[in-house]
DNA sequence: CCGCTTGTACTATTTTCGTTAGTAGATGGT
DNA sequence: ACCATCTACTAACGAAAATAGTACAAGCGG
């Protein structure tokens, strides 16, 4: 699983954000406000995205509307762990891991570590 | 951080492997017996590895000595933080993230998150 | 001492993938 | 019927990785 170009991420981020189907004219408006992108690029981009697999798409008249197929957090989870597994030492991996953490982030971990114990495989994607 | 192209993941997977300092032609043999690369593209791929700072080297006569500069956990741990950062939500992204760790890995992870909790910040890299 | 082997330094090409966007054609509203 | 919009197709560019050849230095064996 290959991590996201600068111009798949930006679109990524835009349709999680909005966390609804969203069409390309959508996406592209306000997109990197610095150098806006073509909007065929941004479709171009997206279709990609789609043939990849990140975004599902339904017809809305003539327009695609886009959605990704995953969520954000499981994306993140994901990236996580891959790097993770191509690790043979998972003890040392994690380790380092842990002590790179903010102490915030590290009772948020605990708090998923005990959540995940009182209800194992709940809360789905 | 970008990660690792195909080779260059060969590469350091040898080298961490190995554990000590390793000649190019140490590292060339064996390497993807399925298309084994030429001795200079190897060499080319280190000496890039070496100027992105993912190598240090030392003289062995007229070879050089290729070590990496950060154990593979490090590099890992590294990886797993960057795409955490990505993400706003950090609680639901390590929610995900727990619960598709296998049990063994959970229990890994807990005796990683005890470890910080006593001896915060001991175990550098 | 001389050539063979090994290793480096330099250079260059190919490949892959993301980014960029134009053009042509379909379609629906007014 | 016309115009705006949207898609499908095509293409080319750029960066980075992968690939490897050539030239040259230097040590070793005879």
């Amino acid at each position: 699983m290959r991590q996201f170009g600068e111009l798949e991420s930006a679109i990524m981020d835009r349709l999680w954000e909005l966390g609804r189907p969203a069409s390309v004219r959508e996406v592209a408006e306000e997109l990197r406000p610095d150098r806006p992108p073509a909007y065929t690029t941004v479709m171009t981009v997206m279709e990609n995205l789609y043939h990849k697999d990140w975004l599902r798409r339904e017809r809305d008249g003539r327009a695609w509307r886009y959605t990704p197929t995953r969520s954000r957090s499981d994306y993140t989870a994901a990236l996580m762990q891959e790097a993770l597994g191509t690790n043979p030492d998972r003890r040392t991996a994690l380790a380092h891991f842990v002590l790179q953490l903010s102490p915030h982030d590290a009772a948020l971990l605990q708090q998923a570590l005990d959540n995940a114990r009182s209800r194992p495989d709940t809360g789905g994607a």
